[in-house]
DNA sequence: ACACATGTACGATGGATGTCGAAAGAGAGG
DNA sequence: CCTCTCTTTCGACATCCATCGTACATGTGT
């Protein structure tokens, strides 16, 4: 018998105090995930499939997973569609300017200051 | 031929401009590294052998290696011992305020108001 | 009702990762 | 020289992980 009647689980997210630094951490050391929440970090809301990254749809379903379970991201239903949005409130109570330093520390720049160019 | 000749590989170490973020992120994203980096941050160095974590010796060497190609420490040799770092500097120099919102946010207990302590 | 769009679940797959035990290199000390 | 300690390298292994293709569930619009 299928157990599919419910395919949308209700999308357990973990509680602000649950969540793990660790998981934070690892959540944010892929290229793809990080994309996805300087992203977000930039705009409030954001439907799936509107995110400038370059993988399949169930290889960004994935990674929503594991950004949710992480408890960085939250997502909603909305018709057919599903909306992500950081949680900023949660992250920052929990973890006091991570995020924030995370995002600038990916900012910055490989070569603080190479003016030659030279490959040499 | 045996190519052991050299043992001690020279300890490669990455620049500190070429220190990344997402390797930083995936050293940091494991227990057991990230016991040996606070360790180093309470302490300014420290041989292999005394770190308070429950691994094999070469599970140790494993993750030394990972920390150090990741641009988190530095290690010396003298005489039989390996001396581990902190690469603070550099790595403040180039994501400022990254390890020290990091390792503070490790501290940050999981349960933010609870003078009660009553579990409930 | 039907087709289409959006996104998920499942299964597979190749590669990375954490873990260990055994063997060995390098230095210190007898 | 021999032994002991510290640490590494190697090989093995089980697990996790990022990726994809395919099939399917749900909603929207015609």
């Amino acid at each position: 018998m299928p157990r599919t009647q419910r395919r949308r689980a209700a999308l357990v997210h973990p509680e602000a105090e649950e969540i793990d630094l660790l998981d934070v951490l690892h959540a944010l050391s892929d290229p793809t995930r990080m994309t996805i929440v300087r992203t977000l970090r930039a705009e409030p809301e954001r439907a799936c499939g509107t995110f400038p990254v370059d993988v399949a749809p169930s290889t960004l379903t994935h990674h929503f997973r594991v950004l949710r379970e992480a408890g960085l991201i939250r997502q909603r239903e909305d018709g057919n569609r599903r909306w992500t949005t950081l949680r900023l409130e949660d992250l920052d109570g929990r973890f006091p300017g991570l995020l924030d330093t995370v995002l600038a520390a990916y900012e910055a720049p490989a070569k603080p200051v190479g003016p030659e160019g030279g490959v040499t």
